[in-house]
DNA sequence: CGGTTTTGACCTGCGC
DNA sequence: GCGCAGGTCAAAACCG
């Protein structure tokens, strides 16, 4: 019966703003107010039905004896007929200590003969109640015109019905206030996204075309060896990583055309994993246009395209040196390259995986060279055939550090939970396209990236060139301040930070990120913080769920100082937030669930928080 | 009983 | 071509 999501833009962010006020305004009135006048508690609740109408309401403090129906189909007759069947019921469901009603339970009796009680809180309300004014304040469902319709329908016979028609209009002239600054709101957020997705296009377009014009010949990465290596294997001149870019760019352009197949219809043409990685990796796609059978799947991961083969079946070696394919070559190698891009998360966790709200199936575990501890191999299990795959180890170096490495895009809508994570291996795999481009790139584009980590958690992003695949690494077990705590350089890895940057950031913005990441996290129940998470020593919140501590930058601030698996669910919804808008402003080639709701996953070092648990 | 985990075998790529 | 290592498969075991 109660909706609080009853406006129709809750999902738009513009929208939640207005949301915040019915829910205060229904717990107030539901209580406080019916608690000594069941006629009342009925009206209230009733009025839960138009969440909308109690935000204009709530300043007037009379919103519940002018809402009688809840839609406007029933606006006319239950308000107006005594014997609404529909008024009787809600009057029945509520009336269980109502002395005031009548006999046959007659709306307007009962409410007229409820009249204001002594004990009411609103003193300011008009001393009577009369129900027959219809005020159904599904303001969402009803427009202007049946708004008033609405009161001209009710005729009042004495001045105090007059008075409540004219606050009721001036309700609903501040209704369609609000309505009128909610348009021009989201009017506006539509423009900034609009200009944001082009600006960014632009500036996307014109790191290519400098790239193009410095010579498609540059090595200039920290590890040039995979690209040379590459490069010797496509016999063309074109650098593998600056087609990694191009693939990701062209995606972008190209995937909206692409009728016949989504992810599938790419490959066989030649881009198998352009969704990869320019949709991001762990996104979610839920266009329905990706959708493969496990069969697929493998062949997928194992680079196998079976079309591209002349023969038909699956074949490698012949798709890379057919003549008739010199155009996809590169972007062959490319592809290839890009399948394997990875986006690796340090974290110190005593849990055998990191929460990340996905579900996840164990195919394998292998002992790794120079590392005593197993590598666990993961499938993502919450849609068939979804490529998703993790790795997880621990560090050698130190055993209560976990390695958690993603690979592949969802193929499915994911959870709030999930979301987080999947937009942080986005994030990173973003820079990593564009920070592939050249080592100069890397460090602005991965600056970018640690621009947007560091002044709210502890990550570090790193990319690794040497490493068999394009891998970001979100090293999540350093210090919140770089400036204390030194960097620990990893082998192989190119070390991008910007340690100023967390000193520069806006200490304003800390509360408004860790703020929402922690709404959400209290807002969506899938993890996070239950009585046992809170028990686990490591945590630093004492909180419940659905409790936003006071101060919350300060606590926040000090749990991320010592909480690192804090900070690493932290980490992943302040990246969900970047990535979130990343891709849904500049919509590259990504139709995933733009509803991106950022939840810090806490692990509770015991963590499972899935639906199976089994994690 | 269905889903998950375990684990040995197998496949593939790469270096020598 | 061979061996190594990473990654995956799939049957058996396990679990709720």
């Amino acid at each position: 019966m109660i909706r609080r999501g009853g406006l129709s833009m809750d999902s738009d962010p513009i929208g939640s703003f207005f949301l915040h006020k019915p829910i205060v305004l229904n717990s107030f009135s539901a209580e406080d107010t019916n608690s000594h006048n069941p006629e009342w508690k009925k009206l209230s609740l009733h009025n839960n039905n138009n969440m909308d109408a109690t935000v204009t309401t709530k300043d007037y403090t009379i919103p519940f004896r002018i809402n009688l129906s809840c839609s406007s189909a029933d606006n006319h007759d239950d308000a107006s007929s005594p014997t609404s069947l529909h008024s009787r019921t809600e009057m029945d469901f509520f009336s269980d200590k109502n002395s005031t009603k009548d006999d046959d339970n007659n709306i307007v009796a009962a409410a007229g003969s409820a009249s204001l009680p002594d004990n009411d809180h609103h003193s300011i309300s008009p001393p009577t109640l009369d129900l027959k004014v219809n005020t159904c304040l599904n303001l969402l469902t009803t427009n202007a015109s049946s708004d008033q319709s609405m009161v001209e329908d009710e005729i009042s016979p004495n001045s105090e019905d007059k008075e409540t028609k004219k606050e009721m209009a001036d309700l609903q002239g501040d209704l369609e206030r609000m309505k009128r600054e909610n348009q021009k709101l989201r009017d506006t957020l539509d423009e900034v996204n609009t200009n944001y997705n082009a600006l960014q296009m632009h500036f996307m377009n014109m790191m290519q075309e400098r790239k193009g014009e410095e010579g498609e010949d540059q090595q200039e990465v920290s590890d040039g060896k995979v690209k040379e290596k590459k490069q010797g294997q496509s016999g063309g001149g074109v650098l593998v990583s600056r087609q990694f870019m191009d693939l990701g760019l062209a995606s972008a352009d190209i995937e909206p055309s692409s009728s016949s197949g989504g992810i599938r219809s790419q490959d066989r043409s030649g881009s198998p994993n352009i969704d990869v990685a320019s949709k991001g990796l762990g996104t979610s796609n839920n266009d329905g246009n990706n959708s493969v059978n496990d069969e697929e799947e493998k062949e997928y991961d194992r680079g196998i395209e079976s079309e591209d083969s002349p023969s038909g079946h699956a074949d490698k070696v012949p798709r890379f040196s057919s003549p008739s394919k010199n155009n996809n070559v590169d972007q062959a190698q490319a592809e290839a390259t890009m399948r394997k891009a990875r986006v690796s998360v340090r974290a110190r966790s005593e849990a055998p995986m990191i929460t990340d709200g996905c579900q996840w199936r164990k195919y394998g575990q292998k002992m790794a060279k120079g590392n005593p501890c197993p590598r666990a191999y993961y499938r993502c299990t919450m849609a068939a055939g979804c490529p998703v795959r993790k790795q997880v180890q621990r560090c050698a170096e130190d055993r209560t550090v976990l390695i958690t490495t993603y690979e592949g895009n969802h193929n499915h809508p994911l959870p709030p939970t999930a979301m987080a994570m999947a937009q942080t291996t986005s994030s990173a795999a973003r820079m990593l396209l564009s920070g592939s481009m050249s080592s100069a790139d890397s460090i602005m584009n991965a600056d970018f990236l640690t621009r947007t980590l560091l002044p709210c958690s502890s990550s570090m992003a790193t990319i690794s060139a040497s490493a068999p695949f394009p891998t970001v690494t979100l090293d999540l077990t350093h210090s919140p301040n770089p400036l204390q705590f030194p960097r620990q350089q990893h082998p192989n890895q190119l070390q991008i930070g910007v340690p100023q940057n967390f000193a520069n950031s806006p200490s304003s913005l800390m509360p408004q990120i860790f703020g929402q990441a922690l709404y959400n996290q209290s807002k969506f129940s899938g993890l996070q913080m239950s009585s046992h998470d809170t028990a686990d020593p490591s945590s630093q919140f004492g909180y419940q769920p659905h409790q936003v501590p006071p101060h919350l930058a300060d606590t926040v601030g000090a749990a991320i100082a010592t909480d690192p698996n804090f900070t690493s669910a932290l980490a992943a919804a302040i990246t969900s937030i970047i990535g979130g808008a990343q891709q849904q402003h500049s919509n590259i080639n990504n139709n995933s669930n733009n509803n991106v709701n950022m939840t810090a996953n806490i692990n509770n070092g015991n963590g499972n928080s899935n639906g199976n648990g089994k994690q």
